[in-house]
RNA sequence: GGAGAGGUGGCCGAGUGGCCGAAGGCAGCGGUUUGCUAAACCGCCGUAGGGACAAAAUCUCUACCGAGGGUUCAAAUCCCUCCCUCUCCGCCA
């Protein structure tokens, strides 16, 4: 959310900055809620100061035994005065922020400009693409051969975009689980964190989910609480409302969740296999700084998430969304894209992102500068987050760039303490 | 699910209608004292929004005692609803 200060000086700038992203913004609202929230709550405050100041002579006039009655008539009409310009302010105020809330945030200076994903920009490129002397086969005919993927049961015991994973398949999403989060606690300074899958509502506005993406998730029937769709979600949250010492900075956590998503107007995309579920297994990555460092940490975020595929040797590629391919929140995101030999593309795998004060603004999440000065006021930290990786995605991509002519699947070095030895995947 | 007790500042904890943004203590910050440390003593010590000032310091107004309503001239205090925590009983991995 941006600070309403800001948004009422300079919504011209906000709006031409956003550009196509404003395009569903009730601009014009705005102005006008804007400056009536400002004169009804001068006109509350002062109504109140003639209401205590009555008060306080009713008391007085009391203390001192001599008749109250007329004070009290006039405070009780300036009373009833109050109660109706609240009434009208509290409208104004819900309405203004239900606007306020689906602004996106504003790309950072260094984001290309661009429409779509193809004005995305290339920044670097790692790894060998693997050749082939035959037509590589897509990850959901690798896996139904070797037996260890079954979405036909997934379908029938659940739905479309659902899967069942068997055997070593299951022991390899498991394995790259456990992989991924030792080497960010172990190896990258992060700490591990279990929580909640299904959050409240105050939550999920925190992040950015709410209140314009709600037909993007799960909701419970009868309980107001939502399947996250990532644990960027519950993770960013741990520290709503808070006011994080400035010498603690930065905070950083990994998370492994299941992720849930209605992926609602996605129908016809990606149908077959682990790309596009309902549910999917994530390794996330969260980080707390401040403002003067969080471009450095996006940075850095960033290459911990490339240093699992580099340790699984896959090859990818890492893009620098422009603007108009950001999601909701950011302010600046890379996407890291695997190369899937099947589709002949590199396809997402992680999305590394700083959101500013974005996010720090809706949930509240402050932090007082360290070093000395006793009036050091606290300040919005900075988050930011990636996934460090999708592990379904991984598992294609393994399947993929590792399938031998045979039909079986080598598995990375780095795995095989994992998978208890097993090097090399076959049909059972 | 049933019965009960609670939610007050960074923490502990007083406060049952007005002089309470809230005693006292701890922690923190600044200072005095001190061979050093400690102790003692003095002062400061919440968040947000608005106004005054060119700006800072400062002054001032408003709101906030879990959340939202209500009663009242006046609510941390009384009433209602909700959320959360704790204790006991039941059920349960």
């Amino acid at each position: 959310m941006h600070d309403l200060k800001q948004l009422r000086d300079n919504l011209d700038h906000i709006r031409t900055t956003l550009g196509r992203r404003g395009n569903d913004v009730q601009w014009s609202d705005i102005q006008q809620l804007s400056e009536q929230r400002r004169t009804i709550t001068t006109q509350v405050e002062q109504l109140r100061f003639e209401l205590n100041k009555g008060s306080e002579e009713v008391a007085r006039l009391r203390r001192a035994k001599e008749p109250a009655d007329t004070a009290m008539a006039a405070m009780k009409q300036v009373g009833d005065r109050i109660k109706d310009a609240e009434g009208t302010l509290r409208t104004v105020e819900e309405a203004l922020s239900d606007v306020a809330l689906r602004i996106p945030n504003l790309p950072h200076a260094s984001v290309p400009v661009g429409a779509d994903a193809s004005e995305n920009i290339e920044v670097r490129r790692w790894g060998t693409i693997p050749s082939f002397s035959y037509s590589p086969k897509p990850h959901w005919d690798i896996g139904e051969h070797l037996g260890i993927l079954d979405f036909d049961r997934a379908a029938k015991i659940a739905g479309a975009r659902f899967s069942v994973m068997t055997g070593a398949g299951a022991r390899l999403e498991r394995a790259l689980i456990n992989y991924m989060l030792d080497r960010h606690t172990t190896q990258h300074g992060y700490r591990e964190v279990i929580t909640p899958l299904m959050v409240n509502r105050s939550t999920m506005t925190g992040t950015g989910q709410l209140p314009k993406f709600e037909e993007d998730l799960f909701r419970l029937k009868d309980e107001d609480y939502f399947l996250i769709p990532t644990a960027e979600v519950p993770v960013t949250n741990l520290h709503r409302e808070e006011i994080l010492s400035g010498d603690r900075l930065p905070l950083r956590y990994t998370a492994y969740t299941p992720c849930f998503r209605r992926e609602a107007g996605s129908y016809g995309k990606d149908t077959r296999g682990l790309i596009r579920l309902h549910q999917f297994n994530k390794v996330e990555l969260v980080a707390f700084t401040t403002p003067d460092r969080s471009y450095e940490e996006l940075e850095r975020l960033t290459a911990h998430a490339e240093s699992i595929l580099q340790n699984l040797n896959l090859p990818y590629r890492v893009m620098a969304l422009c603007s108009g391919d950001m999601g909701f929140s950011a302010a600046k995101t890379y996407d890291l894209e695997v190369w899937l030999p099947s589709q002949q593309q590199y396809r997402e795998i992680s999305s590394c992102s700083n959101f500013e004060s974005f996010q720090a603004r809706r949930a509240s999440i402050k932090y007082r500068p360290a070093g000395g000065k006793k009036d050091a006021k606290a300040d919005f930290v900075h988050t930011l987050n990636g996934s460090g990786l999708a592990v379904g995605r991984t598992v294609v991509a393994i399947l993929e760039n590792f399938q031998q002519p045979d039909g079986s699947v080598e598995i990375p070095p780095v795995l095989h303490p994992y998978m208890g030895g097993v090097e090399r995947i076959e049909k059972e």
